[in-house]
DNA sequence: CCATTTCGTTGACATTTGTCAACGGTTTTT
DNA sequence: AAAAACCGTTGACAAATGTCAACGAAATGG
């Protein structure tokens, strides 16, 4: 069950992880199985875990006044899945985050991850490494959502991220891309002609 | 000159900056004057420093096909300016970072500035949460993008950050938000009635 | 000080995207 | 096995946004 997550962390990190790291990793880290569609973090809530993701997907969405989903960000196995910037600021979340499919999952709480980040060096370096990366990500899909057709936007997630297109219904794809799925099945035959 | 880069620092860390950390941080950061539309980074080329803004305005954006620019990114004095993506992975960027005022600026280079997170700690815990809260705020940028209507994203935009919309002119704020001028003056013009 | 560029606005019209409703084919649940 | 929910598609129409052109006011540069 945790190897998927040592490895993970060996592959982002220069500095092998200790026999014991690997003790504390896997106390810290408790593993949790998600039915379709159950709730990991409601909006309101403080998010005060964090979930790297073993098998399945988990999708994270804001909700609007007329009961519309928003997808900011989706996540399948050897992903992390949480809220950054509630779980970081102990703050209220504006996000939902559920499983999509049957998701096995390993849950870090705010001091254990705290505490492994500054006594396991390879635990430092990985996080670090994710973070911008993640940086990355939401800035080139911030220039995507204002500089790219819908044609273009998609072209460039079916590029990027192809198995989302492939674990993730239409319409949660459409909601990510900040369409509708109508929109996107439009789009989508569109270019199949050509 | 490097008086507000180092009330900035201290302003951000927690351990305080001692005499030898001053002496370092004077030395790296070396101070540069921009021209009106003076380029600091163009298309193509590896973003080998970051830039500290003293005083004046900088934007950074992408450029279409079609000539078309999208603001990316705004700064002003007491940010920082630079495409982080290229700057850590020494790959070509696809932005231009331009002076959109005279601006007087403070600039590392990549090697400086590596060498002051690891010796110097408020450094390091600056960066940290820089980054952090970066992320935060591109975050609720591709939320507001996929969620939110213009007239709610130009509302946002005046809530969180109202020093953009007296230093850039519409037509900059409409890229950011990304629209076109015609529609953000549109959406003002129907804002103010009510 | 004049010439030029930039800026914001407006109108007319085209294009894109959203909305609503319906449908058949799946999958899931009971 | 039947019923219900979900999924992707399509059509007709509405709404939002883009495009192009024009204008005057303001800022800028020589």
């Amino acid at each position: 069950m945790h190897e998927s997550l040592i490895k993970y962390i060996s592959n982002h990190a220069v500095t092998p992880l200790t026999e014991s790291d690997l003790e504390i990793i896997k106390k810290s880290f408790t593993p949790k199985k998600f039915r379709k569609r159950q709730f990991f973090l409601q909006e309101g809530e403080v998010c005060n875990q964090l979930a790297f993701i073993v098998k399945g997907a988990m999708r994270q969405y804001s909700v609007d006044g007329k009961g519309g989903e928003h997808m900011i960000r989706l996540s399948i196995e050897n992903w992390w899945a949480g809220d950054r910037e509630s779980f970081s600021t102990q703050t209220p979340s504006k996000y939902f985050i559920d499983a999509w499919e049957e998701t096995d999952a390993l849950l870090v709480t705010k001091n254990d991850f705290n505490d492994e980040l500054k006594s396991i060096p390879a635990m430092m370096e990985m996080s670090r490494v994710l973070d911008e990366r993640h940086a990355f990500a939401l800035l080139n899909r911030v220039n995507a959502s204002i500089s790219l057709s819908v044609e273009q936007r998609y072209a460039d997630l079916e590029k990027n991220y192809p198995e989302f297109l492939q674990r993730f219904p239409q319409h949660i794809i459409a909601s990510y891309l900040g369409i509708t799925k109508e929109t996107l099945s439009r789009v989508r035959s569109q270019t199949m002609k050509k």
